[in-house]
DNA sequence: GTGAAAGCGCTAACAT
DNA sequence: ATGTTAGCGCTTTCAC
């Protein structure tokens, strides 16, 4: 059917072997050989067949980033910065979807499925630090991105929630309020992007000598636009007072910020509001909004790299490495001064 | 290295032809053969090595999903529609990025990356009618999407641009806006959501007896928030008066939206609003918009369902579909009668 | 510097 | 109903 080495060989007058030399650039081969070679493939528009390269190298040329939802803004902007660091390494990107579904998110490590890749970058959401020994059991190659395990048996990237956290709290305060609101807390959670954020926020009033007041701090189910509206309405309708909000991502901040608008409230006037993750959207907003960038592309960089580094052995015998990556505060229009 | 067949076999006592017809579930084996053989499979813990199976039947099990950007909400609601759909028939999706740079569109057609997939889901931005004569050259089954090639060599799944415009416009007519500002119109255009929707659009006009004004109608270079939002600014700026507006798609809307609001214009009261798309989002804003649903689920379905078809030869011979799938408008805020 | 041949793990003829 | 055998197209020893 296709055109094989075979026919290109035949026609160059040379054994197959010197065109699979050739291919993948052997050194020592006499150029007019090689010529040879090189304009019997342009002529029949030979292309090697990944497949059997495949079989033949144990390797797909291939890798897989699981993550929860492509819906969510965050997990789009993370797929589209890992494709491209992909991309630039000759590698294809396939995604699986768990939905935050904890069996899905486990399946995905093992079905067949996981047989058409080079490695994985694991992206869990429902995971936690009590399932490290399920990643133990994973042969493929596999780099870790998130906060819900730490110390696990594989590398490891992820952002400095805490610290951003902090920048952004500071911010606020050195804007003059004090009565800063949270929106996405998970009290009971320390080891997730909710209870690390937290604590950079909880850092930054007791650096400030401000006192935490917990009716300030919003649990709120799902961390999205609907999450975030829902935990603005409980807050107005605590009756609690506060002049600014922390919310732990940007969908939540949006939905916070529509509630607050519709309430009559002027943003930043009234309430201050910044945001985290720094989605492409926040630019777009009326009004724009504050939020921390934890910097996703060096995020998909690395991750990309060090999976890469674990595929080719070249960091075999390496133990787990953590990469954190840097993050910036980026102010808009949603906490202005006046 | 990993366990074969051959491991099974021999555990089972059987010949590896059986091991291969019980995982291929092939229809007369002894049941205790059967059983055996799959407490073998059991035991050591087997997978059928993907690769090899694909190396020998011709097929991988991956389609490929081209679009211009997954940080377009659209095309990431897309992409997971189509990944849903691949993966209740088994296949694995690969994703890759054209960036609407028309030579990464084409070279994604040729290059050797296609031969890792059984099947190309196609979804091009820049290219046109005139570049029908490039799909006749690929030898990969293909679906096309989109609206910018009609009538080509090849499946073609789309929605009714014409038809949902119109009833967009008919609803804005119905709440007695007679000046009605377009948003994304590209008159050059005549073979693309932007030339289709204005068409639905001048149909709706000239059926409720309405001129059609084109100081009022809007070209904008990008159909995103930033664009949307140049092109209300200039709608202002140019002092037409206008009580209603259609955005040929959401994220334009929602651009639009920021601007009229920042104007000190009230939506609907001043000017109601409608998009295109129905993306999530549009249900979480400030007001919540009025949209169209074109359909995604249903071109998803259609396409991967049409895609495999062709895949595995059912639909040989027959002639090109065309799928038009349905529309609806989904009415919220920005439209709401007072 | 190049060729011959083995075999990656599987499926599909063909036999039995 | 099950076993034998021959490749799929490539890379990789090992010769020469």
């Amino acid at each position: 059917m296709s055109i094989t080495m075979h026919d290109v060989a035949r026609l160059a007058g040379v054994s197959i072997k010197t065109v699979s030399n050739v291919i993948n650039d052997y050194q020592h081969i006499r150029p007019e050989t090689r010529d040879r070679v090189t304009a019997a493939i342009e002529q029949l528009g030979y292309r090697p067949n990944l497949t059997a390269r495949g079989l033949r190298s144990g390797r797909t040329g291939v890798i897989s980033l699981i993550i929860p939802d492509l819906r969510n803004a965050y997990f789009a902007e993370l797929a589209d910065a890992v494709m491209r660091a992909a991309d630039a390494r000759g590698l294809s990107v396939i995604i699986e979807q768990s939905g935050a579904v904890r069996e899905r998110e486990i399946g995905l490590l093992g079905g067949e499925r996981k047989q058409r890749v080079d490695g994985i970058l694991y992206s869990p959401l429902v995971l936690g630090g009590d399932d490290t020994h399920i990643l133990d059991e994973v042969d493929t190659p596999l780099v870790l991105l998130g906060e819900r395990i730490f110390n696990g048996p594989t590398d490891h990237v992820t952002m400095r929630n805490t610290e951003g956290a902090r920048a952004a709290t500071d911010h606020l305060l050195s804007l003059g309020r004090r009565r800063i609101a949270v929106i996405g807390a998970r009290p009971s959670e320390s080891i997730s992007s909710a209870g690390l954020r937290l604590a950079g926020y909880r850092d930054a009033l007791a650096a400030a000598g401000v006192d935490y007041d917990d009716s300030l701090v919003e649990d709120v189910g799902d961390w999205s636009r609907s999450g975030g509206a829902a935990g603005m309405r409980s807050l107005l309708a605590s009756g609690a007072r506060f002049d600014a909000v922390l919310a732990f991502n940007d969908a939540m901040a949006l939905g916070a910020m529509r509630v607050v608008q519709e309430a009559g409230l002027s943003i930043p006037r009234d309430v201050a509001i910044v945001g985290f993750d720094d989605i492409d959207e926040t630019r777009y907003t009326l009004p724009t909004l504050t939020t921390v960038d934890a910097g996703r592309e060096e995020i998909a960089d690395v991750a990309v790299r060090f999976l890469v580094e674990r595929i080719s052995g070249e960091a075999q015998g390496v133990p787990p490495r953590e990469h954190l990556a840097g993050f910036r505060l980026v102010q808009r229009e949603s906490t202005a001064a006046e």
